[in-house]
RNA sequence: GAGGCGUUAGCUCAGUCGGUAGAGCAACUGCCUUUUAAGUAGUGGGUCCCGGGUUCAAGUCCCGGACGCCUCACCA
């Protein structure tokens, strides 16, 4: 704001003498646009012949004036195009205020379409309408035959300034209008099958559903703390005790965590519940939700991944875990003993919090020895009862669950489970839960109404949920979750 | 949390052995009616991330800090 340099205080006063010398308005209120970019670029021949005037509007990006005429090229929200601009042929005024603007301000054309000498397709304008000029420079990105000169590199200005980046950084648009394609798909498909699309709270007076740290916040009014939600799960369960028997939410869920490549401490969460469904059913909705969307905005199931050549193609591969730790590492730990299981675990640099639990043991040497080497998609099954309290036990083994965990690229994509409805099992491993919050800090408390919402009945549910972001990373390609995210959380400059 | 690297003009970047701060683009003043990283002549533009220290002299060397990126650790 206290910004006074010389490039921003040029551009102020060109301000006024638009606005005094040429008797225009720099910022007026409205402009009728017809077309955009991408139409007239594909659309050449219908307008070419027919002479038709088309109304576009955009940001000048590049300037190029040769006395009384210039080509200049504007960038909306398609695309970019040039323009013929000439004395003769918009007035000298109008041609003389052209020669004071900026890269960065954006202007209102009419006029028709031809292509240059050398074949660029212009729209050769007979009237210019200035309606914003910009007075902070942006960073100057220039192209030649698809090659760039002079990107905006510097990704902290890029993330802490992204409207910037949006509008100089190939590609980055791509990436986000991406991202919305993949929550529409899942939308798309998740209306279809009946489910209802609803809203929860953020803020919480007991969290739940998983465990990780909460940020925590404050209501003057009622002088209580409150939590932002940590998962969808314990409202979304409401729901089905309810009776709305299918519902979603993608929404926001935050986790007081670190920050990296593949965490933002607030990030997106599909989450769904299938009343009369189990895990199985869970699966197959994996697989159509992953590879429909896959289909519709990359058109293939294949895809190429920091490196790692990925195939989404269905059937994905299932193993139990215990399985997949004999298959990657050769322990079997079903024969092992609780001794060996700790002498593994501490050898490969593992550590279990708080008193040795044998389940707890297994689900670490699984993410030591084998998640990493998940690059296909691969259903891991069975986890250990002890490594969540909200699941049911298999029917052949109680000391295991019917859960899964979806791994793509030796990461965890989605986490499923037949839904624990036995209220009285519920209450016990939820206390049991809370009563490890002295020695495991990511341990929730225990949330009295969400035992209850189970006590007066849930009906045998299927569960799913799926990281938004880490999917979109996935189907763009994109490594780090930041370029995922229009607006990363940055620590103030 | 640990380590590595980085921070110089609006942007992208040079800056040698410690000796008056550089380039391209952008900007400004001109020329130019088919250019396209337009061309062309000229001009201006700096808290060298911040704070200490060493030195006659620090963008440069040393110490501390901020912010970022990368790797690792952590992560239901």
């Amino acid at each position: 704001m206290e910004d006074t340099n010389s490039l921003i205080q040029i551009r102020i006063d060109k301000i006024n003498e638009i606005r005094d010398n040429f008797g225009i308005n720099p910022f007026p209120y409205k402009y009728d646009v017809t077309h955009y970019s991408n139409e007239i670029i594909d659309g050449f021949d219908r307008y070419f012949e027919n002479q038709e005037r088309v109304s576009i509007a955009g940001r000048i990006m590049a300037v190029r004036i040769m006395g009384k005429a210039s080509f200049c090229t504007i960038q909306d929200k398609e695309g970019k195009i040039q323009l013929y601009i000439a004395d003769a042929n918009i007035g000298e005024l109008h041609y003389n205020m052209f020669k004071k603007l900026d890269l960065g301000d954006i202007i209102g054309v009419k006029g028709t379409v031809k292509k240059t000498k050398v074949g660029e397709i212009t729209v050769y304008i007979d009237e210019l309408t200035l309606l914003t000029k910009n007075i902070r420079p942006l960073p100057v990105v220039k192209e030649k035959d698809g090659e760039m000169f002079d990107l905006f590199a510097d990704k902290e200005l890029r993330y802490r300034n992204r409207q910037i980046d949006l509008i100089v950084t190939p590609g980055v648009k791509e990436t986000f209008k991406k991202r919305i394609s993949i929550i529409r798909n899942i939308k798309k498909i998740l209306d279809s099958k009946d489910f209802f699309e609803v809203e929860t709270p953020v803020l919480q007076p007991v969290y739940g559903g998983a465990a990780a740290a909460p940020f925590t916040s404050h209501h003057n009014a009622l002088d209580i703390n409150l939590f932002l939600r940590i998962s969808l799960e314990p409202y979304l369960k409401r729901l089905i005790v309810g009776g709305f028997d299918r519902v979603y939410e993608i929404g926001k869920c935050f986790r007081n965590e670190g920050i990296d490549r593949t965490h933002n401490p607030e990030f997106t969460m599909l989450e769904l519940y299938q009343a009369y469904g189990d895990y199985n059913d869970m699966m197959s909705l994996a697989e159509e939700l992953i590879v429909d969307t896959a289909m519709q905005v990359n058109g293939t199931t294949e895809l190429s991944f920091d490196g790692k050549q990925i195939d989404l193609k269905t059937p994905w591969k299932k193993m139990k875990m215990t399985d997949a730790i004999k298959e990657y590492s050769g322990l079997d730990v079903m024969s092992m003993s609780d001794d060996e299981l700790k002498a593994e675990v501490k050898k490969h640099g593992g550590d279990i919090k708080g008193d040795y639990i044998r389940g707890l043991a297994i689900d670490e040497l699984f993410q030591l020895l084998v998640e990493h080497k998940l690059i296909q998609p691969t259903f891991i099954t069975h986890q250990p009862l002890e490594t969540t309290p909200l699941c049911k036990p298999d029917i052949e083994d109680d000391r295991f669950l019917q859960r899964f965990e979806l791994f793509i690229n030796g990461t965890e994509f989605a986490n499923a489970y037949s839904e624990s409805n036995d209220p009285v099992f519920q209450r016990k491993t939820l206390y049991n839960q809370s009563l490890r919050r002295d020695i495991d800090e990511e341990a929730p408390p225990m949330d009295e109404n969400f035992v209850q919402a189970i006590e007066a009945g849930m009906p045998p549910t299927g569960g799913m949920g799926i990281g938004i972001d880490r999917l979109v990373m996935l189907l763009t390609g994109e490594i780090s979750i930041r370029d995922v995210l229009l607006f990363p959380t940055m620590k103030p400059e």
